[in-house]
DNA sequence: GCCAACGTTGGC
DNA sequence: GCCAACGTTGGC
């Protein structure tokens, strides 16, 4: 099962449970500039039952997201968002003149789900996807695994932590933020 | 633009 | 429940 990264059990006292994730977007399409004027809004338009999931049962209010251009020269991560709102519909399912439109949704059975997310920090520099599967420490990491094309996966804190040194960032200055 | 690697659909 | 055909993702 995809996304097995929290405690099997109830977390020590006193410890938050964040999770950590990445999420892909086209920049032609929604770029991360877009998010920072924005300030957040919802991940609509996923369509695949694995992402949905994690979605709907997984992504849990202030878990981190890595945010990943996708389709782009190079391909990369640019920074840093948090979910803000938990699993909810995706309206788009149901609405006919949206391209995100499903048949099959309806209010009973909404079928799809998103978070919002909202933006936290740009990252110093840009991390490629190739710098990411250069780096040894990071081969575990869906993104870099042959066939892999979820556009919402988990990511290990270590990786997390990792990918923000790639872009210029630390984790003890993202908790700074 | 190509195409590998998936995921989904629908006939049987 | 199988699986061929088709559609999509997304790096290259």
């Amino acid at each position: 099962m995809l996304g097995e990264q929290q405690y099997k059990e109830s977390p020590p006292l006193g410890i938050v449970m964040v999770n950590y994730w990445l999420m892909k977007s086209e920049p032609h399409v929604y770029p991360f500039e877009q998010l920072i004027a924005d300030g957040s809004t919802h991940w609509d338009g996923v369509r695949n039952y694995q992402a949905r999931n994690m979605m709907r049962d997984d992504m849990k209010k202030d878990d981190y997201v890595l945010f990943y251009h996708s389709n782009f020269k190079p391909p990369h991560i640019v920074g840093i968002a948090r979910v803000c709102k938990e699993g909810y519909p995706d309206h788009t399912a149901q609405d006919s003149s949206s391209k995100y439109f499903d048949p099959k949704a309806t209010p009973e059975n909404p079928r799809w789900m998103m978070v919002d997310i909202e933006a936290v920090v740009e990252l110093p520099n840009i991390v490629p996807l190739e710098d990411v599967r250069n780096n040894p420490s990071c081969e575990n990491m869906l993104l870099v695994r042959k066939g892999q094309r979820l556009s919402v996966q988990p990511v290990e804190e270590v990786d997390f932590n990792e990918v923000l040194r790639m872009g210029g960032f630390s984790r003890s200055q993202l908790d700074e933020v």
